[in-house]
DNA sequence: AGAAGACTACGAAGATCTTCGTACGATGCA
DNA sequence: TGCATCGTACGAAGATCTTCGTAGTCTTCT
């Protein structure tokens, strides 16, 4: 199959935006403006660019079949949250994956639900086909 | 006690500036230079005005004592990595460590010893003074 | 001493990111 | 019909990041 076109690592103006569409599903600009307005006081012809902008860079889809032009996420968010990850893991950790878990685990105290959880991926990791 | 001040996060150039710093203890410009230049073919003098930048941003301390200065990292490697973490996990997981956690073992074969290094703290942090 | 080399300081260019103002077309309503 | 409103497109300004050239100082070697 051909490879995931790679779209480039979103900034933090771009990522939250990513994350209102995840969170909502497709919008406009308007609902995302609405979204982000309380946290984010820019103005709406701003976040119109940004939203411009990532699609040129291939982060956005847009149907343009409405007059306001509706946008969603290319990716889904696990596959850039993965690439995120994998980013911050070759920048910040020389490629060691396990160290980047290691230190998110220690800096944080997770409750007893989440290390159950955490533990039964490694059972699977462990147990599975390789 | 006061606060640690805060540094800005490391920008990309910054990063691998600071991994040489970390691994090979205090350096001149020219030894961070050398380190670098085969992997990324950039000049003495951008190599200067970087760690001089960063010093200003308080990412780095200079020891000027000598004619060619010496440059350390500020924070420690592993303060700098929590907070990048942290970072991340507040812009694209909306906080949630553990969500983090399981997209970086699951994107990755760890070994058996990698599986049970996480267990292992695991288990610490259950049975933990808490 | 004088030339060559190494070092710091600094200004500025080019790229990218974020922001907004303005122009202009669509829609809807009095 | 005419006007206010909402939408897109676009140029440009300001901030930051990365890059390098040049100038000036200090050291070393012949």
């Amino acid at each position: 199959m051909p490879p995931t076109p790679q779209s480039p690592r979103p900034t933090d103006a771009e990522l939250e935006i990513l994350r209102v569409l995840w969170s909502l599903g497709p919008c406009t600009v308007r609902q995302v403006h609405d979204e982000l307005s309380p946290k984010r006081d820019v103005g709406y012809t701003t976040m119109l660019k940004l939203m411009q902008i990532m699609t040129d860079k291939g982060l956005l889809l847009r149907n343009e079949s409405q007059r306001s032009h509706v946008y969603r996420a290319r990716q889904k968010e696990t596959v850039t949250q993965k690439q995120l990850v994998k980013d911050l893991v070759s920048r910040a950790f020389g490629g060691a994956t396990e160290k980047l878990v290691m230190q998110a685990l220690s800096s944080k105290k997770a409750t007893a639900q989440e290390i159950a959880d955490i533990r039964k991926l490694l059972d699977e990791m462990e147990g599975g086909v390789q």
